[in-house]
DNA sequence: GTTCAAATCGTTCATATCGTCCACTGTAGC
DNA sequence: GCTACAGTGGACGATATGAACGATTTGAAC
């Protein structure tokens, strides 16, 4: 059970590190001192003085509120993103990923690691134990909530180009075009996203209706070989000036068949590919 | 996210700070206090406030909703949802549906009213223009979007009783069942949402892990009589101090086999129950 | 043990908010 | 018209807050 740091219990109650010191210096909170001079906060006094004063908790998954976990004095910010979907709290969830991106993570690079690494376990699961196809769906809706969180917070301009994707027929997985979506927005496009079970046609029709610059297929469920190539057919047949992607477990079969359409493995690579087209613009 | 001052509030809603200070003072509004005496208005009690006296948001942008300026500023009320869902803009239509959340309208009733309709009027679509299902994909994500926004802005006690449901096997429908766990979470309770697709052992495993007082399917496609009887079997099979509620079209087809599964038509009706649930409990 | 980046220290200063008082507006009763 | 009253918005000195700064401490890596 470590410490609170002011900082810590500052961004936990929405207020300045300036007025925690204050409060701490005038006695209202009691911290003890380290040798250098450092306030340490504990948590049993953090929770007292919320209490006590009545004061509100703008963030309390930094501190990992449950009073049953303070009660059983669970370190903080230990917990991993796979612990807290399988905990099924959907705040929670969203609360570790908003503090990880407040902290400077990009989205993509929190879709590489975390997301991906728990997703995956949770795809483990499944395998393994019975109860698996309940945490992962539960995971699924938990972690769209939290995507749909940040991708709210974006804003992106109503004058950047677009970039429309989907998931092709029969695949049902509705997150990871959930997440490309989510990453192109914040590397600066507008995202349209069609979501999973769509056919080549309705693809198609985002296309012209929105002049796309970047097209984006996520394939997680292996494909038919006639849909992946009705698929790879439709996209070689892209102008020149169109770049389009494809990712996922089983988008090497489709980019396999045709050069001209790019592979791509993580959404970094997609975040870069974004950035590639948007600074262009800018320049 | 961060708390508001008095005078944050009081410029989005264009009056004076002094009112605004009276109305905390007089308890109409509820805020509270630093250590220092100053006032901190939590977003949810800015919302709650603005919906029950209705009044008017001067600049939603200060509070954080950029997006209902826009949709107030295209003269509101001419265009209808499906306007603004075949026009495609996510953050339009973001705009329309908290604009009228803060106007009062619950969620309940905006899933009943313009998302139902504009949800129906966007399947003729399918049946009759070949660019239907392009349009109903992209309504679909946007208005998990919206939907995931709203939900974010609620706050349901950490000891609400829990609801757990899900759209059965070979249903790919997902807006249903999110609407209505975040329909359940307005009303009170913490909504556990299984998704589309979800095999009647998953449910179980749910229920065991997290013994809700209440069980909801979400049934929009055909279902196969085996599996029909396969999950009205497991729902009368519940112990009866469970309401298991089934809605959707083809949710008569399971209610119908068995009393004791009770048949929900609107998400109001919903919304009912669960305030019965949480009455109950307060009571 | 040394090195180094990140966190925290104590301080200062501009700004936000406090509580209070007062002038103004609209409305209801006479 | 007049008064009483209730709600509003603006102004005031006093206090609280938040952001910035260079100096110091901390924790982890080497």
């Amino acid at each position: 059970m470590r410490p609170l740091s002011p900082r810590d219990l500052a961004a936990a109650l929405g207020v300045s590190e300036s007025s925690l010191k204050r409060w701490i210096d005038s006695g209202r909170i009691v911290a003890a001192r380290t040798e250098g001079g450092h306030r340490k906060i504990s948590l049993v006094e953090a929770v007292r003085f919320i209490r006590e004063t009545g004061a509100p908790v703008a963030r309390p998954e930094l501190l990992d509120m449950p009073e049953v976990a303070i009660a059983q004095g669970r370190a903080i910010g230990r917990d991993t993103l796979f612990d807290v979907l399988t905990g099924g709290d959907a705040s929670a969830a969203r609360g570790w990923l908003l503090s990880r991106y407040l902290g400077g993570t990009s989205i993509a690079e929190l879709c590489d690691g975390p997301l991906r690494e728990a997703m995956h376990r949770l795809g483990e699961l499944w395998h393994h134990g019975s109860d698996g196809v309940f945490v992962e769906h539960r995971a699924t809706d938990t972690c769209l909530q939290a995507l749909a969180h940040l991708r709210n917070m974006l804003d992106v301009s109503a004058e950047a180009p677009v970039a429309t994707g989907a998931t092709p027929q029969d695949d049902p997985y509705i997150l990871p075009s959930f997440m490309a979506a989510t990453v192109i927005a914040e590397a600066g496009m507008r995202a349209v996203n069609l979501g999973p079970d769509t056919p080549v046609s309705a693809m198609q029709h985002a296309f012209v209706h929105h002049q796309p610059r970047l097209v984006w297929i996520s394939a997680s469920a292996p494909i038919a070989p006639e849909r992946a190539r009705e698929l790879a057919h439709w996209l070689v047949s892209l102008p020149e000036s169109i770049i389009a992607v494809v990712g996922g477990r089983a988008g090497a079969t489709i980019a396999m068949e045709q050069p001209g359409v790019r592979r791509i493995d993580t959404m970094v690579e997609l975040a870069a590919v974004v950035a590639g087209i948007v600074g262009h613009r800018a320049a």
